[in-house]
DNA sequence: TGTACATCAGTGAACGCGCGTTCACTGATGTAC
DNA sequence: TGTACATCAGTGAACGCGCGTTCACTGATGTAC
């Protein structure tokens, strides 16, 4: 109906230029649909507009399309964790707060990479590059609590792995039960970042507390 | 090559007899060999030495077979929580910590009714038997924070809902992280009743500290 | 105790469907000279 | 600037497969009398 080369759903080339991200982005739409399971290596050909076999010059099978997604979703959110910690200025609690809102605002408006990065089944061992950024990501995490932690007295002063580990075990927990972008969000008399800052604040008080 | 008519994998009769039962049993194997999505109808049904079309006898569709194991997983889930509570004997906190130890053991032993509960996607909303499983499941967890705040002095009580949300959702953080029984758990560098346990007594640290 | 009959819980074949992946191929691109 | 050619990134058809679900059916069970 348009001479309009750029018209949605058409290509101009054979080649198609960027079929690598077009698939991503077909898979993060399609999971973010249908959950991880339901995405389909011949869909996203679909949605990307080429034929189903045009996937397999760019990932080897579907786990590598998948793992590729997590990928990307780990180093996309450590990237958020940390700039919204942002070497914990103006003050270290301040810088807290936004990290924590900076979680669930990712795991809801990414639930794609959320699920694929925790919900995939994808195997991190035999996966050098997926591993590193999951680590990197979690690192976001600790440096963050580090930062926390030198606030404290000395003689006072929590393993940052465990303070760690706890935050993120808590943030992921309300992530994954309550704030969620997709059908299996519960409901909740509260918003996700008032239960988790609300949370966050009694564990440090309890960090506080001489022991 | 046996007279044995109990032989496995035989049947002796044109009825089961027991066949619902069946299903959810191969149902919940599969589920934990290959992930909720990675279950069929099928495959349950040959598991169960029947047609593939007599599950429908029993169950409108998948998703209510998924749904009734959701369900039972949930009911099973709130009676291993009261039973570890014990109305708080001997003392609040030591039976705070069976239930901590509690909830990570059922999300290890049974990976495929946690997976089912919390993974599989199945819808409360028009499942009023589902939805009120896992409210009775929650129940035992908010009854558990009311034993432990009726210790606590008046005027430092916190809310019951509040403490249950944020015990639930770190035990879920670390049951799903690095608790389950299958393929998706994470490596930690300690057990993860200790690191519940932990978190556990600093957040129960910062309540009883003055705010 | 025996019989007629309704009901229940299976069967087995078939349906339409879509998947992941492979294969030989071809059109487009880029580079060496 | 032109050309030969290697390489790359697609195509389109096909493969084997298994799924969820339906259908008319049948064998077993239980109940009324």
């Amino acid at each position: 109906m348009s001479w309009d080369p750029s018209e949605a759903g058409k290509r101009r080339n054979y080649h198609h230029g960027n079929l690598r991200e077009a698939l991503i982005e077909a898979a993060l739409r399609l999971i973010r649909e249908k959950g991880p399971a339901g995405f389909t290596v011949a869909e996203a050909a679909r949605a990307a507009g080429v034929s189903p076999a045009a996937p397999y010059r760019h990932f080897r099978d579907r786990d590598e399309l998948m793992a590729d997604i997590a990928r990307r979703g780990f180093e996309a959110f450590g990237l958020v964790l940390r700039s919204a910690w942002d070497k914990g200025r103006p003050t270290p609690r301040a810088a807290l707060k936004r990290v924590g809102i900076a979680y669930l605002d990712f795991a809801r408006r990414e639930p794609a990479s959320y699920a694929a990065m925790f919900e995939s089944g994808v195997a991190m061992s035999h996966n050098p590059a997926l591993l590193a950024a999951s680590e990197e990501a979690f690192g976001a995490l600790r440096e963050t609590c580090e930062g926390i932690i030198a606030t404290m007295p000395a003689g006072h002063r929590p393993p940052p792995m465990m303070m760690a580990l706890h935050i993120w075990s808590m943030s992921h927990g309300i992530a994954s039960l309550f704030a969620r972008g997709d059908a299996a969000r519960r409901p909740l008399p509260m918003s996700p970042e008032d239960l988790l800052e609300a949370g966050i604040l009694v564990y440090l008080d309890g960090l506080a507390a001489a022991r």
